[in-house]
DNA sequence: GTATTGTAAATTGTTAACAATCTACAATTG
DNA sequence: CAATTGTAGATTGTTAACAATTTACAATAC
């Protein structure tokens, strides 16, 4: 019998999630204060799980916390961004290396579909799709490529850099430019999927 | 009249700070189960914020959790340790350039006597004091140099760095890498203090 | 005897009430 | 009138009880 994982998500997970998308797809501002009632009552549950999120997304480095005087959405330091794109370039650099020694075939699979989700994303327009296969894919590699180590690294980095999310016109450019990734993934070739990658991050 | 800031540290920060020395220091060894229920009465407080601080060690990237199995002391993965080292290393290079470009006059107070407590800590071995002191001064260049996005960037680097923490055979070989970082802010000599905290970094 | 199923204890996840803190603004003082 | 002090409302921090899940192990079926 195959594997139907069926997993049981937590509350905190939930709303972490859709909080998550919420900023990194602009629907919420920077600088924007989250309050934690107005929040349980929306997701019509309690505060215990709002606060966990909430904790969980100012560790992530999305969103700050004031002592007593909640949490607001980061407005993140233009000044450090040459480096985060740096650390993130590295970081993945070095993932998608070792997805390319390992043997990336059962990961072909989740690239394919993963694309096409991306694909119809970009072209309705709809941001929180869009970033949520876009961190996928992204994800993904840093995960089968490094571990749950890297990816818990990786995560406040690729956060502090999605804050601003588009810096492209077209979204489909975007798209293209993961599509070259999984082609090269596809012929095998380590080096030309890595100047891929990297193109895409900036 | 002076500023003294007599901070109100919640309990969540309190028990973090506790959890994440004994981690640190080798007091919880690798994989060591952290139990809610036990850690409440051994600090006199209910399990609410205990759950925060597992929380939020967590997504720091100390500790593991489970779903509805708990929270373990991490096995850090020595595959992605080189790089690591690399990205730890590019962010504190970046700050204390940026350290050194904006002045250090105000700053040199803080290094003095940190470096005073540190070299007690390896001089008498308490391995806490030692992480503590250490910590601190990374962290004290991080912040001043890149400020709050950068820290929230570099906790997780370092505390998947930090796990098997004592690479020394003479705990002092440490405080004379820190006398050099310092020696050469005084110096304002800022390519010799990079190379120092470089050579700190391993 | 092995495999499956059911049950109890331990543990985490969630809730709702209570306590402490902060903010804004009115009242008071000089 | 300016500055300080006090107070009320809003908001976060904490607690303790309750619900759900997991684990281990005993009971049962084959």
């Amino acid at each position: 019998m195959e594997k139907t994982p069926l997993v049981h998500r937590t509350i905190r997970e939930q709303v972490a999630a859709h909080l998550r998308h919420a900023v990194l797809s602009g629907q919420l501002g920077e600088g924007e204060m989250l309050r934690e009632e107005p929040l349980a009552q929306r997701f019509g549950v309690s505060r215990g799980p709002i606060r966990d999120a909430l904790l969980q997304l100012t560790q992530e480095g999305l969103l700050v916390a004031e002592q007593n005087r909640g949490v607001r959405v980061r407005r993140p330091d233009p000044a450090i961004r040459p480096l985060v794109v740096e650390t993130r370039r590295k970081i993945e650099g070095f993932a998608i290396d070792k997805l390319c020694d390992d043997g990336i075939e059962d990961a072909l699979g989740f690239f394919a579909e993963n694309l096409k989700y991306f694909r119809s994303a970009c072209q309705s327009g709809e941001m929180a799709e869009v970033v949520e296969h876009d961190m996928a894919f992204h994800r993904h590699i840093v995960e089968r490529g490094g571990g749950g180590d890297l990816v818990a690294i990786w995560v406040p980095v690729v956060s502090h850099m999605m804050l601003p999310y588009s810096r492209h016109r077209d979204l489909l450019e975007s798209y293209r430019e993961h599509e070259a990734v999984v082609d090269a993934l596809h012929t095998g070739d380590k080096a030309q999927a890595r100047e891929c990658l990297w193109l895409n991050i900036q």
